[in-house]
DNA sequence: TAGTGTGAAGGAGTTCACAGCC
DNA sequence: GGCTGTGAACTCCTTCACACTA
């Protein structure tokens, strides 16, 4: 359906879709990339590009786009029409959070089981989700059809584990441990890095960048 | 100290800097643009080209980076040398779970203390954080000196929150939030938001990603 | 010889300007 | 008149090539 968008855009389209889902609660019904861009501080016209990339069709000159339809068609090039299955790889603290985390379903993403090597663990239901061993993880990735896996384990064993689930068949893994992954090429990685914002934080709060200063 | 870096430079930098401590720590002296870039999976180039932005000296043609002093100047540059005090605003589940994080001071990043709009949380400590009310925080961040706000409440109330961050003088916001933030110019916002790279994931798991598919 | 330092070429994404429709 | 659709200019980052030095 889509080839291919720059990540940029993947990432504005995201920022986008959350206005559009506000706006669509709140009853508005049309918007301008004027207004769009404000609430994702992006510019007007970085919008009409965005969308043009993603073949919109919902605009209407002289009007701007229909609330409703803008977003239902990024939700489908994005992808969050159809259910994602999810497992988490890792029930330590993280990982658990997750099994909690309230309103995935609200977003199409199902979560599906938890899997760890801690025998202590295996076998439980943590939250809502059953616990498999690590080891099972290929039977039950086919079995359950999982799409993607939530990496929450220790730096340490972080390769290993994403070599399994890698062998296992999933290819989408959103990795929340701080260090880079390798996979092949069909497997896409999103890193959430909390610990890399904060080094960033560190870097732009330093005296240099205060902008000439005032004085 | 240092100009402008491009962003992108400045998070690969926080990225060599992690494979730089590990190999200080496995006692590797040096290490050459080609080995730093495989393990942080970016071409050589363009290790070359972050370093000499960011102008290092520890480089020796013929034999490479100094792992110890490149390791030292980079975290110079990122601003990792002095230390940064944190609060966390927003004690809900996120809050105490980052309350309770173990590593931060190895980081040079001290948690100094929470913030919370319920009053049955104020008063108390969580974990070792002592939690005060959100509308203190202008006079806490001044006696406290703090640098960086952990933003961690509800959607609903984040901008508000964040005005708040603002005008007490913060000028370092680490954002959990699902939601852009409007800042002054002057303060700087890091998003950390696993919602957002979750769909970013539907998205290249479509089947159109699959470059040009085998068959 | 091996691998950095660095200008120059190339490519990707952003901004601009304006034509085209409602 | 107002705002989208879109090619073209521009800017920034990446890749390349190679001179340079331990």
């Amino acid at each position: 359906m889509q080839h291919d968008l720059p990540s940029v855009t993947v990432s504005r389209l995201v920022s986008y879709l959350r206005v559009l889902a506000d706006m669509e609660a709140e009853g508005v019904a049309y918007v301008t990339s004027e207004r769009l861009g404000g609430a994702s501080q992006v510019s007007a016209h970085q919008v009409r590009k965005d969308l043009l990339l993603t073949r919109v069709t919902s605009g209407t000159r002289g009007r701007g786009y229909t609330v409703a339809i803008l977003r239902r068609e990024l939700s489908s090039t994005l992808g969050l029409t159809r259910s994602w299955r999810v497992a988490i790889v890792g029930m330590g603290r993280l990982g658990q959070a997750l099994a909690d985390y309230p309103d995935f379903s609200g977003f199409n993403f199902s979560l599906i089981c938890g899997f760890d090597r801690d025998a202590s663990k295996v076998g439980k239901t943590l939250g809502t989700l059953p616990v498999f061993d690590t080891r099972e993880l290929a039977d039950r990735a086919r079995e359950q059809a999982l799409d993607i896996a939530f990496l929450t384990v220790p730096v340490a064993s972080a390769q290993a584990a994403t070599d399994l689930i890698v062998a296992a068949g999933i290819r989408g893994i959103l990795n929340f441990v701080p260090t880079v992954l390798t996979v092949p090429e069909a497997v896409r990685v999103e890193p959430v890095d909390f610990l890399a914002g904060l080094k960033r934080l560190a870097f732009y709060l330093q005296p240099h960048a205060a902008v000439a200063a005032a004085s």
